[in-house]
DNA sequence: GGTTATCCGTACCGTACGTTACGGTTCGGC
DNA sequence: GCCGAACCGTAACGTACGGTACGGATAACC
């Protein structure tokens, strides 16, 4: 599910063989967070360091050539809007919900997220930018046209999609994130995130649902 | 504003001394992230190395006292939940709201995360547990007597004060948090910060206040 | 069969930094 | 005035790790 990298792959040139050690990294990532060193990642991916440096130059290169790849892998599924009624609509916001609760608490987005905030810190690369562009600003761009379509559909009532979308994103991932990022045990299972997910989209059309009066500016 | 460390403080016998040489660590965490050095921080305080392991242990223990003081410090304000009205009520969602944004998007609060997050990766110190219990938990402790007293009061409507408090924190907090950690610049100024947290109130209060029927469980 | 390119394995170098050790200074107690 | 404790400044040590160099193996190509 929620994978689907088939039609246009932004891998740009990366050979099988180059794919798996980024593989191999990113299992490393998950593993050791981010002080994994590279005489680890070449033993784990059975290459030499000279080949690492090679493709790619540096420590920091090896790090987002990883993300990006990981990245280019997870893609909440889109979706259509047309003909597009109330039970349709719920549907693909609890599908939305769900993909992203999904996503946020997968081992690898923690990893991910993780030394993406910490290379925040001390800005020497743009890991922050990639993950935030590839998750939270993905889902944006995913999400806004279903958002649009029912308020097109007389279904939902707001002036700005982007505040409709961040109420969505709040009431969906709530504590969640930050709460896993720092360490708190917190296991979803696939039930707790189908329920949370039927809660937030019943909560957003409570909201945002046309006829429902009283959401302000 | 909402800082109030006047009665009980929990800074378990520091010196006027160590706690300087706290607020320079802090100071310097904010400005070089988790890669400051030992050697800096004696620099930045005027002390010796020598001096800094005697009284922290290590690396580690040094930054663990540092969160742990500047904790100690970030206190959200109290409310008392007597004579509680619905403009009382909405003053108080209101405050706790904004004072938490505040918070959030300060400068130390996202220096503290950051590393917090980090470590929490390669779990040495319990850094996370920390800022956590500080942060979202001690939230959820003052404002659910709030709640509470609220649906006492006739004026809200909930099963579960945690699912309240959860959605109010997704609506309070939405994307704001983890945009900021992985550094997304979003000056949050003070009239927007009072905008946001009016908008949540009134969507707080619209999914669960009382006479309005459509929350879910 | 020879040549060349690619890559693995490993040994090696340089450096940054955590940690420790030590001499010098201040200061309170007697 | 002397002693010891606390502390500053700095030098020194050990190590982990990023980065580089080199020998040997494999395979493609002629």
């Amino acid at each position: 599910m929620l994978l689907a990298n088939a039609d246009i792959d932004n891998s740009q040139a990366l050979t099988e063989r180059q794919q798996a050690v980024l593989d191999a990294a990113l299992r490393l990532l998950v593993e050791e967070g981010d002080n994994l060193t590279m005489t680890a990642v070449a033993r784990r991916a059975s290459c030499s360091k000279e080949t690492l440096y090679k493709w790619f130059g540096d420590r920091d290169g090896l790090l987002t050539a990883t993300v990006q790849w990981q990245a280019s892998k997870v893609r909440v599924a889109s979706v259509d809007g047309k003909g597009l009624d109330l039970a349709s609509l719920t549907a693909s916001l609890e599908r939305f919900a769900s993909d992203w609760l999904s996503v946020i608490s997968s081992d690898t987005s923690i990893a991910l997220n993780r030394v993406a905030v910490g290379h925040a810190g001390s800005g020497k690369d743009d890991l922050g930018a990639v993950v935030l562009e590839n998750g939270r600003f993905a889902l944006a761009r995913r999400l806004k046209p279903v958002l649009e379509a029912g308020r097109q559909a007389g279904l939902l009532e707001f002036t700005d999609a982007e505040t409709a979308f961040r109420t969505f994103f709040g009431l969906v991932g709530r504590d969640v994130q930050i709460r896993l990022l720092l360490g708190d045990r917190l296991e979803l299972t696939e039930a707790a995130i189908g329920g949370d997910a039927a809660r937030a989209t019943q909560q957003f059309l409570a909201l945002f649902g046309a006829k429902a009066g009283p959401q302000g500016l």
